[in-house]
DNA sequence: GCGACAG
DNA sequence: ATCTTGTCGC
């Protein structure tokens, strides 16, 4: 190195995780099952991770709701440190560490889980639905509150409405809306669910509320462990 | 080169 | 994602 630079390392270092990470995905996207291979659905999971602002510590929790009443009937933690940056794209690497522990503690058995994020819908075809499917080998679906990538169709208004996302010329996910006349989640394959049939099971489970019954219960969760944890109860 | 960018 | 209070609207 010369002249002023500084002597460091971390920012090749940084470009290798990066690197690897997406290497990484674009050989498990092959593992996905984009058809329907689901039994009965009796219990559905939510899964959320909630980050202290300007610290390193997670607060990670997966929620499994009786798919008939909605109730909740377990919920598993786990606290710790972020093991990965948070890059569009390899969110998966950020959160997996952080609720695959969370399984582990779970005596529930769970018939599907609804992810916070994108599954297929996504630059190589593997968001963190389907890492967390292929991981666990479990039905997932991804649910996201944001666009990540693709163009949305036209949208009617009306709840249950929806329109492709398309990337590439290939249809990558849903635009649903789930409440007339509010901002539509979008929502694409995770691991053995089909496009039609996650649409389904996300509308049914956000009946009340713009986002599912699962994620609402998740990020419920998590949040307030997160303020509890780290002393900002108001 | 510029802008976009799940959580 | 995170911090933060009140406030506008159905």
């Amino acid at each position: 190195m010369e002249r002023g630079e500084i002597p460091s390392d971390t920012v090749d270092d940084r470009a290798d995780l990066v690197a690897n990470a997406m290497a990484e995905q674009t050989r498990l996207s092959l593992e996905v099952e984009e058809t329907d291979r689901l039994g009965e659905l009796r219990r559905i999971a939510g899964a959320d991770v909630a980050y202290e602002k300007y610290g390193e510590r997670f607060f990670a929790a997966v929620v499994v709701l009786d798919a008939h009443t909605l109730e909740v009937v377990e919920i598993a933690r786990h606290e710790g440190e972020h093991p990965f940056p948070y890059v569009p794209g390899l969110l998966s690497f950020r959160e997996l560490p952080a609720l695959l522990p969370c399984f582990e503690k779970l005596t529930s058995t769970i018939d599907l889980v609804v992810c916070d994020g994108n599954g297929r819908l996504h630059p190589r075809g593997f968001g963190v639905a389907c890492h967390l499917g292929v991981a666990l080998d479990v039905p997932t679906i991804g649910c996201a509150k944001n666009l990540l990538l693709g163009e949305v169709g036209p949208l009617a208004h009306e709840r249950g409405a929806h329109s492709p996302i398309v990337v590439d010329g290939i249809e990558r996910g849903s635009a649903l809306r789930t409440r007339d006349g509010v901002k539509p989640v979008y929502v694409s394959i995770g691991h053995r669910v089909s496009l039609p049939s996650a649409r389904t099971i996300v509308l049914r489970l956000a009946r009340d509320y713009r986002l599912p019954e699962t994620t609402r219960a998740a990020d419920h969760e998590v949040n307030l462990w997160r303020r509890a944890a780290l002393g900002l109860l108001a």
